[in-house]
RNA sequence: GCCCGGAUGGCGGAAUUGGUAGACGCGCUGGUCUCAAACACCAGUAUUGAAAGAUGUACCGGUUCGAUCCCGGUUCCGGGCACCA
């Protein structure tokens, strides 16, 4: 019998299915484990192979599990809302939902051939109305709370105006979006327009005028993780900033709580650093500045983290952008700021960041007083202080800050040094390093125990408070697109009001096109009755993120219609185990899903206030392009070897017509027309291409699909050679080539099993040198599974199947706890050995782990090399058995006898087990 | 500019984290089988040298009997953030 992969693979996969092996059932009995992969975009191009790295990863450590007698649930389902279905729609005319399900089976066939454990019948798609509803009821609930520092969570926003109604603001200690002030009898005042702004204020879904990150060509406003370097992450198309009312995620109240909870998981400290980085806190002071504006006293607020610093302040710096601004520009600059300013507000944010560390600014005309020195310093407006951190004002230290020492030499400003010995001649000198002098009372402290002293002087004399910033911002949560999930609200006089939720799922309407109106609102304006009750609905939709915020609880309980996910499956299933994606979402996806854990956790739908408790990230599989070249204004090509002697141009050739970087000359003349009547100058009778690293795409010819390796190879092929490839972690290129190496493995295990038509499995006692290799292999590959090195394991797998088939080992003993070893890495195979060559019943997934006997790969006798200062001198066979003294005693003993002092004497002999012994010596 | 990761044969990568560097696989070379090819199998394959040996983990230096591993500095590559006061 031959391996014949295909139909093995066809049968199991069958078998899978028709018995449900991999459904997973709440269990009391059994301990839970939940492996969750980030569920893909199904995009029209289909996956190729560097998708399923990852998806490969996670099945084998869910088929170990489920060897060590876990239950395990490991789902799988689709992020099917998106940009690029309704990009492709506004072009073609056809429905998203369409080619979203096109896409979708495509997705699933692929998938499937691969031979994943997942649990299909608990599928979900975020386009889904009955799995969006869940997506709305959340919003809804964000919307009707508040978060409370007192409690330090979210709370419904009756207990908020219950508090307006006995205090007024008192006392209220709450995220909000403003400062407001007032009494409870000015509350009962105000109209019910004024309430439900002053609330608008504080919930935790909010509606709000902030600056956006607009992309024109998109037609929509962007999240901050969506634009990368002023393009937008989707398309590419340019970004700029503008003012917008749109709908916001209070992310911001959470900070502290998802800046501290990093602490507790595990997850690789890079991806910890860039939450953390994302986060942005820092701890500082929030000073009072008297600012005098045309002879009017005003009060200014500034932020600072260098309390330290205030006797070196000589001048204030405002955002353009910032309400000081206006209030602080004297008449006699009212022009030349007002012109700033709209310069300013022109730039897209690409010029921005191209013209970073360009100084500009403009004189306000006022003047600010530093609240410690008395002395008057002017106040400026400049683009480098932002609007949207701290206070929009700074107080500026040029001789300690890069930034004010440029605008300080480029305005002719003074410098001050306020730590002996350092010298700003040239540069500011930013470190928070030395001693404090022109200081008045900090005098003579070092830097960091002046922060604290002059932050203590600062708050004892009632001129600021210490105070913490966070960079991280509320999340924008309105797209001006179609295919999304349509806001749960309407407006009734203005005022936004939830749907009630009998009314959810509120869905998507039927439009006929798909682009925004010619008056420029968003596409839902195409849609008839587009109303609640007689009142206008929302009519944007949500952001990418917000399906697949909360997706894993709904994986625990897909089907429930009275609950996003029922308090029962929720305490069993708990949270995600482990969790393994992209780095992609580090600062998306993996934000806001534990923003909107938290905000459930708060409100008791769910039991743990931390979704991933370990969280894996796989690398990117780059694709090797070939190429061929051409000699300038010929169609002749020349091989890569000879390509210096004339001059050619580099062409990307498809990486599926070279076979070892040699060119298929008939198949590249049939590539392409242009290429029918080619001519080539060869070596050695051949085309040799050259080649290089680069990301897998369509336009760089080098896609590799996985049907095609299923097709030649297997399933079982590929997944073992996409482990094998390199560590997980790592980004690593594809190289079809390398294949065959682990190809041949199967084949040789085939042939443990099968020759010819023999079934060659016997019973019998193993012997001593088959236990060896056996449970060598089962420890190391345990503890790689454990660790994730999944690519040294199939090298383990490869050397005892080596050493077992030079010993001719046939023995059921040994063969299946290989099998059983081996099934996550390559299921169908030892499937497939298992029932028929084994003859055992079931299926193997539900087999009991081989167990680990150390005493089996044990050594009798162990060789030591022995050395005088690092020289080895001679070796020598000791017991393994004998302890560290004995070893340095017996070594002692055989450097005597063999003379080898030399008029040397021992000063220390150092003894490792099973490795060597060195003797140092004098 | 700041914060993380890296750098080992022709290639992907191992090395029990201070103890024989280069496991395993690819590729290459030679051989067996074959009319031939494919498959399969066997042997070799860091550099240098006829050999003994010498040299080798990006570079410079340090600690140590001993360093791919620890410490200091440099270069290059990858990722993240970027006027965050």
């Amino acid at each position: 019998m031959e391996y014949n992969f295909k139909e093995i693979e066809k049968k199991w996969q069958t078998y899978w299915a028709e018995h449900k092996v991999y459904a997973a059932k709440v269990d009391e009995s059994k301990p839970k484990y939940y492996v969750l992969d980030m569920f893909p975009y199904p995009s029209g191009a289909g996956l190729h192979v560097g998708h399923p790295l990852g998806y490969i990863a996670s099945d084998i450590f869910s088929r170990y599990k489920r060897l060590q007698g876990f239950n395990v649930l490991h789902p799988m389902g689709y992020d099917s809302f998106g940009l690029p279905a309704e990009q492709y729609a506004i072009q073609t005319g056809q429905h998203p939902a369409v080619t979203t399900e096109k896409n979708i089976a495509r997705y699933r066939s692929q998938l499937d051939r691969i031979g994943f454990s997942y649990d299909w019948d608990r599928e979900i798609r975020t386009c889904d109305p009955d799995y969006y509803k869940w997506t709305q009821w959340a919003f809804i609930k964000m919307f009707n709370c508040y978060y409370d520092y007192d409690i330090d969570k979210a709370s419904p926003i009756e207990n908020l105006i219950s508090k307006f109604e006995a205090g007024g603001t008192k006392g209220v200690n709450a995220a909000s979006s403003s400062d407001l002030e007032f009494t409870a009898e000015e509350w009962k005042s105000y109209t019910e327009g004024q309430k439900s702004a002053i609330l608008m204020d504080y919930r935790i879904a909010y509606q709000g005028e902030t600056s956006v990150n607009w992309c024109p060509a998109l037609g929509t406003v962007l999240a901050n993780d969506e634009v990368k370097e002023g393009i937008s992450v989707r398309g590419g198309f340019p970004v700029e900033q503008k003012k917008m009312t749109q709908w916001q995620l209070r992310v911001s109240a959470y900070a502290e709580r998802l800046l501290a909870g990093l602490d507790n998981l595990d997850w690789t400290d890079s991806l910890k650093d860039m939450q953390r980085n994302w986060i942005g806190k820092s701890q500082g002071a929030e000073m009072h500045f008297k600012a005098v504006c045309d002879g009017q006293e005003h009060d200014m607020l500034i932020f600072t983290t260098r309390a330290d610093t205030v006797f070196g302040v000589t001048f204030m710096v405002l955002a353009p952008e910032s309400p000081w601004t206006d209030i602080l520009t004297s008449k006699a600059q009212k022009e030349a700021v007002e012109e700033y300013k709209n310069v300013v507000k022109k730039k897209t944010e690409r010029e921005r960041i191209a013209e970073t560390r360009k100084v500009t600014g403009v004189f306000s005309g006022s003047y600010a007083t530093n609240p410690l020195t008395g002395k008057e310093v002017p106040i400026y407006v400049s683009e480098y202080v932002l609007s949207t951190y701290g206070t929009g004002a700074i107080m500026a230290v040029p001789a300690h800050d890069s930034r004010d020492y440029a605008f300080a030499k480029a305005f002719n400003l003074p410098i001050i040094p306020l730590i002996e010995g350092c010298d700003v001649s040239e540069s500011s000198f930013d470190a928070k390093d030395g001693i404090m002098c022109n200081s008045g009372f900090l005098n003579g402290l070092p830097v960091k125990k002046a922060i604290t002293a002059a932050i203590d002087y600062v708050e004892s004399k009632g001129i600021g408070r210490r105070k913490v910033n966070y960079r991280l911002r509320d999340a924008i949560f309105s797209r001006q697109r179609y295919w999304g999930e349509p806001f749960p609200m309407y407006f009734k006089d203005g005022i936004a009001c939830p749907l009630p939720d009998d009314k959810l799922p509120l869905t998507l309407p039927e439009i006929d096109e798909y682009k925004p109106t010619e008056t420029g609102e968003p596409p839902l304006a195409r849609a008839k009755d587009w109303t609640y009750g007689g009142y206008p609905l929302e009519k944007s939709t949500m952001p990418g993120f917000a399906g697949s915020s909360a997706y894993y609880l709904r994986y625990m309980d897909p089907r429930n219609s009275e609950a996003l996910v029922s308090k029962e499956a929720n305490a069993y299933w708990q949270d995600v185990d482990l969790y393994i994606g992209g780095t992609e979402h580090a600062t998306g996806h993996l934000i806001y899903s534990r923003f909107w854990n938290k905000f459930l956790y708060d409100l008791g739908y769910v039991c743990k206030d931390e979704p991933f408790r370990k969280l894996i990230n796989q690398g990117m599989i780059q694709g090797r392009s070939n190429f061929v070249y051409r000699i300038v204004g010929t169609n002749t090509f020349v091989s890569f070897g000879l390509k210096d002697n004339y001059k050619t141009t580099e062409i990307h050739v498809d990486v599926n017509i070279v076979y070892n970087d040699r060119l298929d000359i008939e198949a590249f003349k049939a590539w392409m027309p242009d290429y029918h009547n080619a001519e080539f100058i060869l070596e050695d009778g051949e085309y040799i291409c050259g080649w290089a690293i680069e990301k897998m795409s369509k336009s760089m010819f080098n896609v590799v699909n996985p049907d095609l390796v299923c097709d030649t190879y297997g399933a079982d092929t590929l997944r073992l050679y996409e482990m094998f490839l390199g560590p997980l972690e790592q980004s690593k290129p594809w190289d079809t080539k390398g294949i065959d190496g682990v190809n041949r493995f199967l084949k040789r295990l085939w042939r443990m099993f099968y020759d010819k038509d023999n079934c060659l499995v016997t019973d019998g006692e193993p012997t001593a040198a088959e236990l060896k290799s056996l449970h060598k292999l089962i420890g190391k590959v345990c503890s790689d599974i454990e660790n994730f090195s999944f690519n040294t394991s199939v090298s383990a797998f490869m050397i005892a199947v080596n050493e077992l088939y030079d010993l001719k080992c046939s023995k059921a003993a040994i063969l299946e706890p290989l099998l059983i070893l081996l099934s996550p890495f390559a299921p169908h195979i030892t499937e497939e050995l298992y029932h028929t060559a084994l003859g055992r019943e079931g299926s193997i997934s539900g087999a009991k782990l081989p167990e680990y006997i150390e005493a089996y790969t044990i050594e009798d006798n162990c060789t030591y090399a022995v050395s005088f200062n690092g020289k080895t001198r001679f070796t020598v066979d000791l017991p393994k058995s004998l302890g560290k003294e004995e070893v340095e005693a017996r070594v002692r003993a055989l450097e005597q006898t063999a003379k080898y002092t030399d008029g040397l004497t021992i000063i220390k002999v150092i003894v490792v087990p099973g490795k060597i012994v060195n003797i140092v010596v004098k």
